[in-house]
DNA sequence: GTCATAGGTTCAGTGAATGAACTTACTGAG
DNA sequence: CTCAGTAAGTTCATTCACTGAACCTATGAC
């Protein structure tokens, strides 16, 4: 019951309960992102991934997860819903200024994550002002300090395995910024 | 079915399965620390925690859970199970090189949850050597680049609820060094 | 009218998390 | 020698969340 010195994250609690007890920020944030796929959400958020389906088709994840994901990152204040037409009604989901803040949580996951052995070699980032290949944390060597989502600029890496059913990793494998909207036209 | 313009963390899988057909970086990462607790037990192992009846009594976790993880993060190369003493045998759980990447994670993860509207002021974090507090990801702005674990100072933030039955919280009520382990006599 | 699409909800089945009880192997006190 | 205590687990019934499939609603195209 005890958590950094505080409580939560316990008791069964799985969505955002038990708030008012919480004292360790690491909790905390796990509490809002730290369920399963609510990070790979917020990933794809990043990536320029908007609306409802492209998330759908692109992680695989089940309807019913990914909507109650939605739900609770926008109550968490993480992803924004705004309607983009309105007839038929269409919403889209965009990460808030707080959500991008997520950014560095996933640059350091994935440097990570790469140095696990037999990984692969992934998907590429760079300041886009200067080409300066990205640091642990979403740095820029050459120009100093974190860089702006605006300026980060993915590539795609080797032995990637595109799905022709899915618009979304289509759309990725061109060279992009983050946070740059996904157009999945129909095919 | 489609992970970051791949497969993987989807069909059922918890743990490390499905390895062979990962490419992002991301939820390779999470199939090894993407569960529920399994952060708080790599962070508490940050903090110097080493032994089971520690992380039990510290996080509140079940038995059966921390055994899992326990093992599960000793599988994937992220903790070292040791022996301590043959007599009673005695094991502890200490991070691996590999393991102890992970404290960027856990730093740019709890400088977002002090971000969440009512977060309480949190545990802080210095660079021992120069006294400076440390950035988003656990760089030191005085000496440029990353903190080395070992000279990473932790001060109990205010606000702090310590359990008198916990040796663990009282033990990081001082002033302590990352990695520096958690000495829990009998009371 | 019929079909297709986007964005959901509902529901039964499964697998993981939970908390309590039990086990093992030893130590130290009386 | 016996008894209590401790560290590190395992086992088990219950509960809860994730999963996949099916269904629902509103709209526009043909």
């Amino acid at each position: 019951m005890n958590l950094c010195l505080e409580r939560g994250y316990s008791e069964g609690m799985a969505l955002g309960k038990d708030y008012a007890t919480q004292e360790c920020s690491i909790a905390r944030a796990l509490e809002i992102v730290g369920e399963r796929w609510t990070l790979l959400v917020v990933r794809d958020a990043l990536y320029g991934v908007r609306r409802y389906n492209d998330f759908l088709v692109h992680l695989g994840i089940p309807r019913a997860v990914l909507a109650a994901r939605l739900q609770a990152l926008t109550a968490a204040g993480v992803l924004e819903k705004r309607r983009y037409q309105e007839s038929p009604p269409r919403d889209e989901y965009v990460l808030t200024e707080h959500g991008r803040g997520l950014w560095s949580v996933l640059r350091s996951l994935g440097a990570w994550g790469r140095t696990i052995p037999g990984t692969l070699p992934p998907r590429e980032f760079r300041h886009a002002l200067c080409g300066t290949p990205l640091g642990v944390v979403g740095e820029c060597a050459t120009c100093g300090g974190l860089v702006p989502l605006e300026e980060v600029e993915m590539l795609p890496g080797a032995g990637l395995d595109p799905d022709p059913a899915d618009p979304v990793s289509r759309a990725l494998l061109e060279p992009r910024r983050l946070l740059q909207p996904v157009v999945t036209e129909p095919v």
